[in-house]
This record gives structure tokens, sequence and C-alpha cells, in this order.
DNA sequence: ATTTAGCAATCGCATTGAGCGACTGCTAAA
DNA sequence: TTTAGCAGTCGCTCAATGCGATTGCTAAAT
């Protein structure tokens, strides 16, 4: 992975403690006060070092007299870094504890979005990806003046309820066969193939069949209507965005914030882009011109994924490239493997 | 209501184009530019009404060489005035069409959130009262692996589910006759009285009880754990906050803006300061240091009630002082009349 | 009595320039 | 190859300056 191998070891090291204080304090890391945490050599060396990282690309000065700041390409040795030093860590019990006691899909990834914001500070991401659902279960519960819930369970544990109103009125042992008839008719099969087969049936307008199935399908025809599940993301921590980096320029964090809300904002986007950063197996990180997204030049994002048993989504973090990659890593890292975890043995 | 009804007509109609002017551009106000604009006095009179209002706590300026801002006070008497000539608008009827479609109360209350968010480019909120919700009616689905899905109607269309995993297998006759049982037994009564009750009957340990309703009750006792229904609030916009007139100073800009941002993320603090403007009856406005929280000194709460049948509920905007009142007034007027109206023939 | 015109006074703000401090890069010695 | 020393560069802060906007006041006009 690391792109450019020739760089000597104390370099290296040199770079990556660079980053480090850098992403620690925010502001440009000089010669001297690099000098002064204890290193074995002289700010003069350093400086001769850190002339030569930027020869090369890995770090820039902001301006002449000032110190140095990694670009992304620095960014990404240091992560590289990172990663190939990586042990795996695990999360405190109580998360996965929380996890497993969620029922729905829905709710596992919407707790695992927001654990992912509470341990980074930064703005967590789970995404469940577009998936050809297939139903399992459907209930239909009679409430007041002939308006009839649909509860409709689909693979994974995944549960959505509508209110539909027919025009006809059905009575209670009416909804008890018609869910009967629908669930032993089309346990199994994807929505959309639901979706065609009543079209068809009503159209073949047979009046042959019997009345209950008659009944069932024209229920049915309702319920199964825009149910496709896309693909959902959950977002957790857009109000940490306000806690950001404010230090030095408002004007900067402003425009970065609205960047990013932006982003958020627009979920296709973003689906978009979890989507293009799934490619790589396992833990990848992205670091701004990295992403092909223009937008995202100043943003890093941190993803691993996670698979339900048929299809793999991705939990992840989305924040500055100025990131503290390591806990961000460890963070998405051990969440995703819980999330494995948990739909493993369910 | 104006608590300074010996301020002249026209005075009060110069304060008024004073606070309009300052809402439309966000700048102080000058004598002269409220002259040339139409006005049939000239800027030497102007000023000399501007100073009274000055006197008076209306406006003041934010440095001696700058044009007039209006006060909280200011803002006051320019929204009674908004008020008093209101006439009553409509919605778009999509938007009540829209809001009729959706089923559950939640439904609806989100839906209003977001219409007063996009029509008021503000932050918008609905809350729901915490009622002692009475339980209509309960359903149990058998998933996978002795998990259960637990459906539960309450009043008003408030559907939740859960998913339960109780230590016993149940067959899906169990379920259908413990789910009937339930529902004949304990219709009509509230949550809270049914745990009670629940509690009490299995703490009896009568193993006269037949087989079903032990069932039935274990079933129930982790149904209906932490079930309560609390005050909910429904909020839209928060992105729209960065949007913000950013014009001036962006410091204060992010400075107001965390401060909104903590208000709305501590919701019960929302729904404190909901619950109360809520005393008045009707579209209420509260300005700035109107409120008790002194953390809303720059904000204003346009609140109006509605009524599901039994108890009410509010929906309103929350924004900057300095915010186009009359499209607020509106927006939370009509739209609050729109949601009594579907809950009244629904 | 009220409005208006004119004018001096006030004050914020943008600009400028100087001085300071923080680094760096380079050179020469270790 | 590393280190010490030093000149050079550049951003940042602060004070001074000048400009522009707006007011308040006074005196004349209505």
């Amino acid at each position: 992975m690391t792109r450019h191998p020739e760089l000597p070891e104390r370099d290296r090291r040199i770079l990556g403690a660079v980053v480090q204080a850098y992403i620690d304090h925010g502001e440009p890391i000089s010669s001297l006060w690099l000098a002064s945490r204890g290193f074995g050599v002289s700010s003069a060396t350093l400086r001769n070092v850190m002339a030569r990282l930027e020869e090369l690309g890995y770090v820039r000065q902001p301006h002449t007299s000032a110190g140095r700041v990694p670009t992304d390409m620095g960014y990404r040795s240091y992560v590289d870094q990172l990663l190939s030093e990586r042990r795996t860590a695990r999360l405190a019990p109580d998360v996965e504890e929380r996890l497993r006691r969620a029922g729905t899909v829905e709710d596992v990834l919407s707790h695992a979005s927001q654990e992912i914001s509470r341990a980074s500070h930064q703005v967590g991401f789970a995404m469940v990806p577009a998936t050809e659902a297939t139903f399992e279960h459907l209930d239909f519960v009679p409430l007041d003046l002939g308006r009839i819930l649909v509860v409709l369970v689909s693979t994974g544990g995944h549960i959505s309820h509508r209110v539909i109103e027919p025009q006809e009125a059905f009575s209670r042992t009416d909804l008890q066969q018609a869910a009967n008839f629908l669930n032993s008719e089309f346990k199994g099969h994807s929505l959309t193939e639901i979706r065609q087969a009543i079209v068809d049936r009503l159209g073949e307008d047979r009046t042959l069949y019997d009345q209950l199935s008659a009944l069932a399908l024209r229920l049915a025809s309702s319920t199964f209507e825009g149910l496709e599940r896309q693909p959902s993301v959950y977002i957790q921590g857009t109000a940490l965005l306000l806690e950001m980096a404010v230090g030095h320029d408002p004007e900067t964090t402003l425009a970065t914030m609205r960047a990013l809300v932006r982003i958020i904002e627009e979920k296709s986007r973003l689906v978009k882009l979890i989507d293009a950063c799934m490619d790589g197996n396992g833990l990848t990180v992205y670091i701004g011109s990295e992403h092909q997204d223009p937008g995202l030049q100043n943003f890093s994002v941190v993803t691993s994924t996670y698979t339900d048993g048929r299809r793999t989504g991705a939990v992840g973090i989305i924040g500055p490239t100025r990131m503290r990659y390591s806990r961000a890593i460890n963070v998405v890292d051990s969440l995703s493997r819980t999330i494995n975890r948990v739909f493993d043995n369910s």
C-alpha cells in the first residue's frame, strides 16, 4: 500500500511525529518544537529532513515562515503506518450488549452510527445497502373506521408498518384469512416480484378465483405500493460539527461545516460516496483528494464493511482530514466486527 | 397586548418600517435610508422620531454613528401590530392532502415540522404531548429463533413495535390466543395501569388461572416494559441553521448557531420551553428576552397549539429574533389549523 | 408647534506602516 | 552526517490615520 517505500525509516518516523503533532495541536509544526519534544536530533537536522519531506510532497508550509503541515500524501503515509501496525481492539462489552439487544436491523445500525459518533466525536454513519428484500410475513391489524394497519416483516428482521384505507370494509376474519393466504402464497419472494404478481393476477380478472384470494389481492395491492427498501443511511453526530476545530479561522470553519452538511443532507450523494469507499474489503481510509467528489477535498472517510448474511453494508466516520485517525480506525474496526458478530449469531 | 398604547399612530408606523427594513436587510436602519424609501417626511423628522423611540426603548444604536436596530420591545410592538391586523391564510391544498394521507399521529407531526421548516426556512418543530396512552390492540408476530415481534396500537393511531425474546418457546396458536386474551382483557386501559395489573397478577402466582392467561401474562410482562410515551418533539431544518444570516460577524454567527443546536439537542429543555409557550391559547410569539431561559435571549419562538381530540400539542418555529415574523406567523397559524382539521375528521 | 435644512461631532472601519517574533534555509565548522 | 549560528522571509499585531456614515443640535421655515 505504501506508495513510497524508499522513504527511510527515520524520515518516516519524523513524518509520523509531524502528522501526529499536527493532529493533536492543529498548528503548523516547527522544527524547534519537534526537537524539544524528545527526539534524538537537533532542530537543524529536523529542518533538513523536513525540507526533503516537503520536496517529496509529504508536508507543506502554509507560508514561508511557518512550520510544516501534512499534505494528503503525508496523512496517507501516516495512516498506512497505523494500519500496518494495528492490533485489533475490542469495544467495551456493554456496547455489544446494547447492539445485540436491538431488535431490528434498523435499530442495530442506528445504534451503531450513534456509537461511532459518540466514541469518535465525529459524524458517524451506518449504511444498509439497497437489498432486494424478500417477504417473510405480513399481518393486518384493523384500526378504526376501516383503516387497516399493515405490519410487514422482511428478510433480516426488517419491519415496516403502514396504514392503508381500502374502499371496502373487511371483517376481522377476512383480514386474518387474507393474511394467511398472502403469507403462504408469497413467502420468500422479493417485494418487486410480489408487486408484479399482484398486478398480473388482478389483471387476469379471473373471478374463477375464490372470493378469498381476490380479497387478499385487493388488500395486497395497496400494501405493497412503493415499499422498496432504498439504501438507507443512518447518520449521527451532525451537531458535533459545531464543536469542530473552530480555533483559527471562523470563516473557513463555517465554509467547511456547510460543505459537510450539504453532503450529509444529500443522502444520495453520501450513498454514492460510501459505495465508492466500499470496493476495498475491510477497513479503508479515504483521505481528502483521494475522493472522487471534489466537494470532499477537506474530508476523510474511515469506513469498514459488515455483512448481514447476504449483502454487505458499511459503517464509518466522516470528518475533516485532520482527524484522530488512530481512534477513528479503532472505533470503526471494532464496531464493524461487533456488528458482524451480532448478525452472525442472530 | 400592546403595552404602550400611547405611542402615536405615525410613530408606530415608523417603528414598523424600521423593524421591517431591519428584518429584510439585516443592517442598522438610518434615517436617510428610511426617508429615501417613500415616507412623507424628511430624514430630520425621522431622526427626531427615532430618538424618541430610542428613549422609549423600542430601538437602539449598535454604536453612535450607526442606524437603529429594533430591541425586543420593538419587535414586540411590530408583532402585536401584525397579529392584530392578521387575516387567516390557508396553506396550499396539497400540504393538507399530504398530512391527511399520513397514517399515524407521528407521521402527521413529522410531516408538519418538515412543512413548517420548508415554508419558513427556519427550524420547525412539532410536539405531541406526554399522554397517558391507552391500549387499543396488540399483535404478536413470530420471527425466527423464538424472537417475537410485538405490534402495539394505542390511542390516536400511535403504533409502536418492538422485538422481544422470551425464554420459552411459543407456538403460533399460543401467540394468537395470548393476543386475543390480552386484547379483550386490557383494551381501553392505560399502559401504566396494564403494567401494574400484570405485575399484580403474576405476583399472585395463581396457577388456578388456566395455562392460557398465564402464558399471555408472561409474554405481556416483557411487552409492556418501558413503553410510556414520553413527550416527543419532531424537529426539522437544523441544517438550515447553517444558511443563517452569516453576513456580518462569523464569530457571532457561530456562537448563535451553537446555542441553538445545544437547545435542540437537549430535547427535554426544548419540551419545557414549548410547554411554557403553550399556556397562551392559540398563536403566541415569544421574543428574545421574554423567554424564561436566558440561553434563548437571541431567539424567538412562534408557536400555536393543536388538539388531537384529547390533549393539545404544539407546532412552531424557533429562530433568531430577527426573523420574518409575518411569514412565520402565517405558516404556523395555517399549519396548526390544518392539523386540527386533519385530526378532527379522522 | 412642527418640520426641515445644514453643520459640527462622533465613531466604526478599512488601510497603512512599523516592529516583533517565529521559522526556515544556508553556510561553515564539528 | 550532524550541528551551531545567522541572515532572510513572512505573517501577525498594534497604533495611527483618514474616510464615510450617521446622528444630534440649532436655527430657520412652514
